[in-house]
DNA sequence: CATATGTCAGAGATACTGAGATAT
DNA sequence: CATATCTCAGTAGCTCTGACATAT
């Protein structure tokens, strides 16, 4: 649906590429994300619990990059939906422990699958290589 | 400045290492424009009239992503700054011509040196080929 | 006293929706 | 009448700042 063509100046430079494709997989992530009624960030809270046990809102938040303004929501609705379950720090009683349900560990395989799928559709236009090479050339920068 | 390890179930997933890499390249690229008094969207309008001519605002628009909505704020700043003109196109009285100037000109070259000096930092980690073939995928993807 | 955690209110920028005015 | 452009108000989601209470 490209109609008109793109600036040079835009088209060449990797922000602006980033900015696009990263536009377009956030919404493709958002919808998705909405209709199983969850939320980005709770898959990663998810994921997070699931592979390194139960820790304080803060630390999860340092693993997946999330504001620690912004774990109270997110952990309010995954303890609202039986996902997660919050309770005291018994070693530190600032902090509150979250830990992962069964009822949890089974949405996380779910919103796993979903966004798996999401992946291959972002990917489409590359061979099983290519989404390899790419992969290893963002960690690289994330690095 | 990782201190803790980022759950594989995202770190493996180009949704997230595409937002990753994107929201640290848009802090980036908004500070310097910040630091040049301008706006990422500004850069955009300014190389699209340099490359195709004087143009409405919907047809700018289309071409660098941004909403016709929006379009109007960013012009109407642009004409304060005498970066670009605003006259009613003769031809169809619906639209606005928006065509640059000569400060408009030099402008755009001013601020496309310092986001191409950015695009240096962000793939710092990267050799040239690897800048090419990260360009050429993503541009595959978007396409 | 200094620091860490969790809670909460709100700001700021981005991207979009919807509606109205004008012109084709 | 249907459509296109521009303008403008306002919404929604994301990210971050600042403040405060509590605990270490």
């Amino acid at each position: 649906m490209q109609v008109h063509e793109v600036p040079t100046r835009l088209r060449g430079k990797p922000s602006w590429l980033l900015n696009r494709v990263s536009a377009r997989t956030h919404r493709l992530i958002g919808d998705t994300m909405t209709a199983a009624g969850a939320h980005a960030y709770q898959f990663a809270i998810l994921a997070a619990l699931a592979e390194f046990g139960p820790e304080s809102q803060v630390q999860i938040g340092q693993r997946c990059g999330i504001d620690q303004s912004d774990m109270h929501t997110m952990i309010k609705e995954l303890v609202a939906q039986g996902h997660v379950a919050r309770a005291p720090d018994p070693a530190d009683h600032r902090r509150n422990l979250i830990s992962l349900s069964t009822a949890g560990r089974r949405r996380l395989e779910e919103l796993d699958t979903a966004l798996t799928q999401v992946q291959q559709d972002i990917l489409a236009a590359l061979s099983a290589t290519e989404r390899d090479k790419l992969i290893e050339l963002l960690t690289r920068i994330l690095a």
